[in-house]
Parts: C-alpha cells; sequence; structure tokens
DNA sequence: TGTTAGCACTCTTTAGAACGGAGTGCTAAC
DNA sequence: GTTAGCACTCCGTTCTAAAGAGTGCTAACA
C-alpha cells in the first residue's frame, strides 16, 4: 500500500493533536479539525490503512488511534521545521554563567527543563586525552605538601600530601624538576613502572615521599574518569499522566537520581553527528535500548567545546512530546553554546 | 486527665502497628497485639481517653486511630532505645571512601538512604572562616597563570588567569611574596579597598596584571559561599502512600531536585544541640516550618569535623517513620563519622 | 469501680450494575 | 471514491448495595 499524501496528512494531524491532548484520536476529531473536507468515515478508512501499515496503533477497539513508533520516526524524520527563534533570549541569561563550566551546563539544564516542560540532563565535557603539561609541589607548611597538576587541557587538578618528616626547600626543588622531565606529555595511561622507577631512582634518598607523591598523582589524574551528569527538571515527568503510574515514576526518577545508568549510556552513545546540525538525535521509546525508558522519547545533541572534547545534552519526555519544538530549542541552543565556547578561545 | 502507664503502653503500641502498616489502628488490633489482657472494649475506652488529651487522632468516625504530632513527639522524646549496633558494618564502607570528603558525605547520604528507606541530605562542612594561608602564582605557558590559594582549613581553590601579555620569572616571584604578606591570615571579608591598594603600589608597573588576579583571588574565596547539599534517595518518598499523590510528590520531590529550599533550612536552623548527642532533632509534620513537608517527619543530626566545622544530615521520611530506627542510625553513624574524622587529623 | 459483652450506628471501601459516550467497521447509497 | 447510517464494542462514570471495620454507649458482671 501506498502512503499517499493524504495519508500523511492525516498521520501528520493525529500526531499533532496526540501530542496537545495525550488521548487516543478519533476519526470524528480528525474531520473537524483538518481542512480536508473529509467526513468521519473517510477518514475512518484512511486510518484503517495507516494502523495495517504500522503508523499508528489502537489502544483497544473504539478507542482513537495513537501513534506508533514507526509513526513518530515518521514524523521526526521528514516533518521537522525549524522555529529557532523563541530561544534566543536564552543566550544573554547563559552568558552570565559562562564562567565556570560545570556551571554553565547546570544552568543549561536547568534551562531546557523549565523551557521544554520535559526532564534534561546534560554531560560534562569529556576529555579525549589527559596528558600532564605541568606539575608543581608546593610545601605549605611543615605537615603539608600541595601538589598541583595542570593538564594539556588547561584543567587543574590538586592533592594535598601529608608528610612524615618536613622536607627542606631545595628537596623540593629537585622533586619538581624531575617530576616535570619525567611526567611532562605523558598521558595518564602511559605512567608505567619504568617511569616510576625512573623517578625514584632520581629521587634517591626520599623514596618515601615519592610514594605518595605518585600516589596523589594517580589520585588527581584518575579521579574524574566518571563523567559529571547534570540533571534537571526531573519532576516534569509528572506532568505526563502516561508516565505518572508509580511504577514507572520510580523506575524513572530513580534513574535520574542514581545518574549511573545515564551515564552509561551517554558514554556508550558514540557522539556521532556532523558538526553543522549538532548531530540531533531522536529515540523513541524501544529505541533507547533503556528498560526504564519504554515509554519515553529522548531526544540527545552534542556540543563541542573544541576539537575532541565534546559533550551531550538529552531531553527525555513522553512518547507524545513535541519534538518538533524540542529539536528546535535544542538546535538553537546549541549554537549560543557554540558561540559563548567561541568566546572563551 | 493523668496519662498513666496503661494509656502510654497503648499510646506506644498504636504508634509502633502505625509505623509498621500506615493504616488506622483499631481498638481490638491492640487488644490483640499487646499482652495487656485488656478487651477491645476498655481499649477503646482508653482511646477515647487518649484522643481527648491529643494524642491521637481520628481520621473519620469510625476509623482506628492515628497519632497526632503531638502524640509522635512524646513517643520519641520519651520512648527511643539505643540499639546502635547493627549500622555498625557501616563503618567499614565508609572507610574507603573517606579520601575526599565530598565523595564521603554524597556516600553518607546514599548509605543511609539504603539502610533507612528514606530520603536523606547532607550538607557539606561550613567553615565559620576563610582565612587565606598561602598563595601561590605560577606560570604555565605564555598566556595563562595558575592561582593556587590554601584557605587555613586546607582546602585549596585553583583559578586559571589569561595573560595579554607573558609575565617574567621575576615579576611572578615578586607577585608571590606581596600576596603572601599582604594576603596572609586575611579573611575574605577583610580584602577591602585599602589592601587592595596597597598591593597595587607595591607592584608598580604591573597594576594590569593585579587587577585580573585579585579578581581571580576574589572568585575563587567566593565561589563556595553556598553551600553543597547532596541527597540520596528522594524516590523513597515514592514507598509511603499517604506521600504519593500527585501533589505532594512533585513538590517533595521538586524540593529535593531544587536543593535551595532545603539548603536554606539547613542554614537557617541553628547547629544547636550539646556534642554528645550530636544535636539529634526531630522535626514533626509543621514543625519543620516547611510548606511542602506538613505531611513529612525530619531527622537532623550534627557532625563537626573539628571547631567550628560542621554540616547537617537530615532524613526526611512519612511522619510513620520508624524514629527509633533512624535516631539510633544516625547516632551510630555520627559516631562512625567522628571517628573517621577523627583519623585523618 | 473497673472491666467486659453486646449491639446499634457510622463511615469507608468494594463490587456490581447500569448507562452514556466515543469510536469503529461495515453496508448501502450517492 | 465518498458518505450517511447503524449496529456493535469497549471504556469510564455513576449509582447503589453490601460488606467490613471500628466506634460509642449501655447494661451486666466481678
Amino acid at each position: 500500500m501506498k502512503l499517499d499524501d493524504r495519508k500523511l496528512k492525516i498521520l501528520q494531524v493525529i500526531i499533532k493533536i496526540y501530542l496537545e491532548t495525550g488521548e487516543p484520536v478519533g476519526s470524528r476529531t480528525i474531520s473537524k479539525y483538518t481542512d480536508l473536507n473529509l467526513s468521519s468515515a473517510t477518514i475512518r478508512n484512511e486510518m484503517s490503512d495507516l494502523e495495517e501499515m504500522g503508523y499508528i496503533i489502537q489502544p483497544h477497539t473504539s478507542a482513537g488511534r495513537i501513534p506508533s513508533d514507526k509513526g513518530y520516526r515518521l514524523y521526526v524524520d521528514t516533518m521537522l521545521e525549524d522555529k529557532a527563534q523563541e530561544v534566543q533570549d536564552m543566550k544573554a541569561e547563559l552568558k552570565e554563567k559562562a564562567g565556570r563550566i560545570d556551571v554553565l551546563l547546570k544552568e543549561v539544564a536547568k534551562l531546557l527543563a523549565v523551557n521544554t516542560n520535559y526532564a534534561t540532563m546534560v554531560s560534562g565535557p569529556r576529555y579525549a586525552s589527559k596528558k600532564v603539561k605541568f606539575i608543581q609541589m608546593t610545601t605549605v607548611d611543615e605537615e603539608h605538601l600541595l601538589t598541583v597538576i595542570v593538564l594539556d587541557n588547561n584543567t587543574v587538578k590538586n592533592e594535598m600530601i601529608r608528610l612524615e618528616e618536613p622536607l627542606d626547600q631545595e628537596t623540593v626543588l629537585k622533586l619538581n624538576f624531575i617530576l616535570n622531565t619525567s611526567l611532562n606529555g605523558l598521558d595518564v595511561v602511559d605512567m608505567n613502572l619504568a617511569v616510576i622507577q625512573k623517578i625514584k631512582e632520581q629521587m634517591g634518598a626520599h623514596n618515601l615521599v615519592i610514594d605518595s607523591v605518585l600516589e596523589a598523582i594517580g589520585n588527581a589524574l584518575m579521579e574524574n574518569e566518571d563523567l559529571e551528569l547534570y540533571t534537571s527538571g526531573a519532576t516534569n515527568i509528572l506532568k505526563y499522566p502516561e508516565l505518572s503510574d508509580k511504577a514507572k515514576v520510580t523506575q524513572l526518577l530513580g534513574a535520574f537520581e542514581e545518574k549511573r545508568m545515564l551515564t552509561d549510556w551517554m558514554e556508550k552513545e558514540e557522539p556521532d553527528g556532523e558538526a553543522e546540525n549538532h548531530g540531533i538525535q531522536v529515540y523513541i521509546g524501544s529505541e533507547t535500548n533503556v528498560e526504564s525508558m519504554q515509554d519515553c522519547s529522548l531526544v540527545t545533541a552534542t556540543y563541542r567545546v573544541n576539537d575532541g572534547v565534546y559533550g551531550k545534552i538529552g531531553i527525555v519526555g513522553p512518547k507524545r512530546m513535541d519534538y518538533d519544538k524540542v529539536v528546535a530549542t535544542l538546535q538553537s541552543l546549541m549554537n549560543q553554546l557554540d558561540d559563548i565556547f567561541k568566546d572563551k578561545e
């Protein structure tokens, strides 16, 4: 059977109305709502066809139809338009917060949640590699040695080391020199036993300190291995009756609170996506591959801070989410983020 | 009317049963459940008295009784016993995470939530004063100057400054010297214009850099002004039907997600509480002074890292929360936290 | 005087029945 | 190809009745 223009139009109307009301859509409603000037009977015939083709579903006999995953898919694939303007004012608000990237991302999640009425998540930027650019040890007082490590992406880590016995200034200088020459440019994964052994040899007498120093460095470099995830508007889920039964709410909110599962997901999915359109992706129901999201849809986009450094933004809502608006909002937001990151360079 | 032993015992039983079931408790149930060997009729008389005294409430005629806020209050004031042991094994788990205090606190929140089945929140330690102990500026590359600030509580802040033009090593040394002599021991609030002016004078030529340096220092010191709040188990709220209607869930979970309101609350309430018992406080229903917690109870405790540095732990559950267990768990946990902090000293 | 059995009464919860509405599928006519 | 009409299905709501839980009161008992 062929999906002609009229069928497409009817499908579109069904989805549109369903997005607004969340209730199955009947033939009479469509007949009245559209400018097709067709009777409900005709619409019924078409709907019967659409159902046969798998685009819509009847929850039970004598109910209207709701879009199937396949129907939504067609919708998002073919019918998205650019709206883009109404989020322009987000930018001003965001600029103020641009100081620290974590604050900025938190704010992005919040803004998106408030603007869309869906739940949102933003993953912190993921650095492709972590190379040591600069290490400095400083004695703070007799008992404390401070390690500051700058990575090649200019993030700074620090770790306080407790000293068993005071270190004289000269030793610290020597330590700094050795560490910098040995570790500079090295990736975390490259810090193997051989390198460590070499450092120990060079330091000679102060083997004891070296151990804790290297441990501290290891800690500092490893620590952020699990990437940050900022979520917001999780309670928006409660606004959609089809997600509001206790079991589903518990699962979904649990996932948002726990974050681990979402983080895993964010990590797993490849950044894939041409830079121009920020790789906006729509996952519908089972397409998410997440058990607790069977009744949800997920729209994701990728932002890039600079080459090889990227993060993701995700919006979770009911299947009847307003894809049109969400995608437009995301698109516009991504452009503004790009601007902001460019300014910071 | 006097609250004699028998009345007290009956009240106790009512609360105990209600805590378990969440349903109003009838006279017959009590008669069977206790070893008082009283008929339901007698119990009824006593219950009638208890209601008159305000300790219990009838949701409607011909329902059993549930404890009033006053009843709960009596319960927690007089009937708590120490259990203390069953949480002993928390300690082992916690020790592992003791490295970074924020990770530790997050873990505490989670452990408590899992163990009690209530929602929990833990506020990060609040430092009574923030004095600068040590400042160090370092050139990372031609364009970047790194500021590391150690506060007198040994927390470390850092800020990266973008340089307009390269700084020679000598200037950096001078800058370090001046900053340390000028700012050492100073509280954030003491950094007024006079101090700043003096620094600028001493630096002479490099006024330009000084501005951004001082701004960076200011940022670093101010940043953590709003205290951290770690929450966990918010979805546990869904386990209690009396809190599960949509309006309440939305409000409560919203509060937990937003955190601001909880933070305010945690800040407002004085730490009050003798050190021995960790100032465990129980707020029942309206006693919380929080709109969205009218149907909840809140148990808080205070932990101390060292003098003047303290934070709070809170457990939010339904009014029929198992106060006994919660208080015991908290008490035991606080002792273990004390131990851990002591070890770290 | 305190305790208890008994009973009428109240209120809630549950189940069932009845009903209306929404929507469909099919048929026959245009 | 389109439409009007109609029988049918299923859901949700409303209403009623019955069951259950619990009380308060009274009268009897130890």
